[in-house]
DNA sequence: AAAAAAC
């Protein structure tokens, strides 16, 4: 719901395009949607909603790019209901509530929240909206697509194992959604894609929106879309300028205990960790959590209930660390997330936009500490080629080389031990250990203690191109990114 | 080269 929170007063609209003055009252809005609006406190759309709501009802095509976090899924969802609306009826026959519109998500998760957000503010009409996708049982959808649903939030394997099963129909569906539209038309999913596709009426209206378009993925919507009518809030491909980004180059075996150090110094505060793999991702929560902290891991080896319950956990603040692949990357929105740390640099430039783009949602700051080694130089630059911007170098401060070497050295253990086994085994490597605390192997550095200072909500200043490769050190915002006295030379 | 998405 949060999607649309940075409609509120009280926060700060950065691309405020829009002028305060313009209300959701003003499109021609049914009272319903209105109400619903209203109660969760909504009443000025955000400018990617003001621009879209009404191209969106004159039935035209759209090619959306927005930043996260600016309101996207109520600038279709809402325009949806109201398109849905004349037709809408309060009769429980099925035949009477036929699939109108779909909406595609690339992940579970993403259409779990998508859906949401649709069923919220769809609350005072008859119209009706569910959520079908994998790793559930079939039943419980089936049941409630029979009886008939006029707005359907998928992921693609699911809704093409329920048409096969004749448990629902698409035949009828006039408008068509694809979120994060450039995962959806990667090559992974673009045959089933194309499968759904086939299955919908030609004529219909096509809405794709995503953070980051590539060339490619330009090239391929056009045979996507009819015409579209494009709309940029923000510069695609650009992160946050409220995300404050550092990264720190280290050896490939210092990664845990950097990130481990990192953690302590900032108190634990909410953070959202990125690993490359989904072992990588188990290997990292349980080292994390040998160290004395919380920490779960969601990727697409867990089951659907673990994934759910880690980041309904994550979101109701139950757990500081969530240890994610880039099944968490996309769309997800967590409020007042204050920092993401990539454990591994990610293969596509655009992941990284996506994956900070967790935080500094809705017009707040965020922190996004990047660690990589000598072997991802090209993944940086490809990365600060890709949001035109130098990432500032970070050095970190008080953090010892060297002090859990053990862990991904030599003398580790053999693969099959590292998967799905408790922290049992290792310990003794660790000398002494103290229940619930987090074990100490040197003695405090006082940096440690200085408190974690988030980040000021100053807008940093606008980053010098990178074309001359040279690295711009940017005066440090946070201190603890930073450092101003490195203790230790050697990274 | 990896992740995601159906059973």
């Amino acid at each position: 719901m949060s999607d649309t929170e940075i409609t509120t007063p009280s926060l700060p609209e950065p691309a405020a395009a829009a002028p305060a003055t313009v209300r959701f009252a003003d499109f021609g809005l049914s009272p319903d949607i209105l109400r619903a609006l209203s109660e969760q406190g909504y009443e000025h759309p955000t400018p990617i909603q003001a621009q879209a709501i009404p191209v969106l009802l004159q039935g035209r095509d759209v090619m959306g790019a927005a930043q996260t976090g600016t309101g996207k899924t109520a600038g279709f969802s809402l325009p949806i209901i109201q398109m849905l609306l004349p037709h809408a009826s309060a009769s429980t026959s099925p035949a009477r509530h036929p699939v109108r519109a779909l909406i595609l998500a690339p992940t579970r998760e993403l259409a779990v929240q998508v859906a949401e957000n649709v069923k919220a503010y769809a609350k005072h009409t008859p119209l009706r909206a569910t959520e079908v996708f994998g790793g559930m049982d079939m039943k419980p959808q089936t049941v409630i697509l029979k009886a008939g649903v006029e707005i359907v939030i998928a992921t693609p394997g699911r809704l093409l194992d329920h048409v096969e099963q004749k448990n629902i129909s698409l035949n009828q569906v006039q408008m068509l959604v694809m979120d994060e539209a450039d995962r959806m038309l990667d090559m992974g999913f673009l045959p089933d894609l194309q499968r759904i596709i086939n299955l919908l009426p030609k004529q219909r209206q096509n809405l794709m929106f995503s953070a980051t378009f590539s060339p490619e993925i330009k090239k391929l919507a056009n045979t996507f879309l009819n015409n579209p009518v494009t709309i940029e809030v923000a510069r695609a491909n650009k992160t946050a300028d409220t995300v404050t980004q550092v990264v720190y180059k280290i050896a490939e075996n210092q990664k845990h205990a950097l990130i481990a150090h990192l953690l302590r110094q900032r108190e634990l505060k909410q953070v959202i960790i990125f690993s490359n793999t989904k072992l990588g991702a188990s290997r990292l929560a349980r080292e994390l959590e040998r160290e004395g902290m919380k920490a779960v891991a969601i990727h697409g080896d867990r089951t659907q209930q673990e994934r759910m319950a880690a980041l309904d956990a994550f979101k109701k603040n139950e757990i500081d660390i969530l240890v994610a692949t880039d099944v968490a990357a996309r769309g997800l929105d967590i409020s007042d997330l204050p920092c993401v740390i990539n454990y591994d640099l990610p293969y596509n430039a655009e992941d990284y936009v996506h994956r900070i783009g967790r935080t500094g949602r809705a017009g707040a700051s965020g922190d996004a500490i990047s660690i990589y080694s000598d072997k991802d130089e090209r993944l940086l630059a490809d990365i600060e080629k890709l949001i035109k911007q130098t990432i500032q170098r970070g050095e970190p401060v008080g953090f010892t080389p060297g002090a859990f070497a053990d862990e991904r050295g030599e003398r580790r253990p053999r693969r099959s031990e590292d998967i799905g086994r408790g922290p049992a085994g290792r310990s003794a490597d660790r000398g002494p250990r103290t229940m619930g605390a987090a074990p100490r192997r040197d003695k405090v550095d006082p940096w440690f203690l200085k408190p974690y200072e988030p980040s000021k909500a100053a807008a940093p200043a606008p980053a010098a191109p990178a074309a001359s490769g040279a690295i711009t050190k940017a005066k440090p915002k946070l201190a603890f990114l930073l450092g101003g006295a490195p203790k230790t030379g050697s990274l």
